[in-house]
DNA sequence: TATTGTTATACTCTATAACTATA
DNA sequence: TATAGTTATAGAGTATAACAATA
């Protein structure tokens, strides 16, 4: 307890070139699966917003249309537990989708309540330059993690939900 | 193209237990990292708060107690650049630890700027406890992904920043 | 009663800008 | 002029509740 404080050595007299203070350890955070994987996650969705930026889409934005375009002519219910966006969040997404005409709502045959999901022709349009930048992103994620830690990362993530 | 429709092979006429219609599918998003990278993400931090309810701590406190604990007396601007969090943000969520006298901020002798951030024997306290519980979380996810894919993905996640 | 979709509210996180006091 | 910290504002994401129409 007492011990660490009689040495002496050289504290703050470094030799060699100067170097910036070092920079803060994480300590334990080291320990937390959660710090990296948010971490890594923070740079997929920044690098993601810069590369679909010309289209304006946002990364919740893009699942919907990926999911509409799998699943034409479901109900907003079912896109909104696949994907877990909670109703009244998609009902507002879907509604800046459709002011872009990407998306129309047509009334279901079964159930008056519900409304059906369906790309327009403009929307599958967009969706192919979406994809394309999309994939650029997906090219800058693989060379910022390494492709085969990427593809480690998948195999590793897709098994469970 | 037209072929797929002439087929009319019982459409709609499961025979077998009534399943509840398929629920829809990703689509093209099964080629993203960051969607599943997002979703483990999501229920980490959804774990983490409840387990830390009892002690009223979120994520980013969380790793700011750590990074202060394993750095005492650095300025609000090192740790905020180690933890990637903004200044402004920083300034308030330290101003909720000071509040709870977990931590104090000492005038630097060097700058007069800058404060110097420690934690106080009462936030020392609090971390045991919430070390405790983070612990609890951590075994929890173990138990979700399985303790030998947690450790293959905190493993490939570590190495780059 | 329960469900589908809508609207409104509130809280957190994130990003900015403006401000002060020091350097 | 640049930096450390503070304060304020605004946007997106998330979680609720209340409501209308329909089941």
């Amino acid at each position: 307890m007492k011990r660490r404080k009689s040495g002496k050595v050289a504290v703050g007299a470094k030799v060699g070139p100067r170097k910036p203070a070092d920079s803060p350890g994480l300590g334990h955070l080291h320990q937390h699966l959660g710090y990296f994987l948010r971490r890594l996650q923070i740079w997929v969705f920044q690098d993601f917003l810069e590369a679909l930026a010309p289209m304006k889409v946002r990364t919740a934005q893009y699942s919907v249309l990926l999911v509409i375009e799998a699943n034409p002519g479901r109900s907003q219910a079912a896109i909104g537990q696949t994907l877990n966006i909670e109703r009244a969040r998609l009902a507002r997404l879907l509604h800046g989708l459709g002011r872009r005409n990407w998306i129309v709502r047509r009334a279901s045959g079964r159930d008056a309540r519900s409304h059906s999901l369906y790309l327009t022709p403009k929307g599958e349009k967009a969706l192919i330059k979406i994809k394309t930048l999309a994939e650029k992103h997906e090219a800058r994620l693989a060379r910022h993690v390494g492709p085969a830690r990427r593809k480690q990362l998948i195999d590793l993530l897709r098994d469970f939900g």
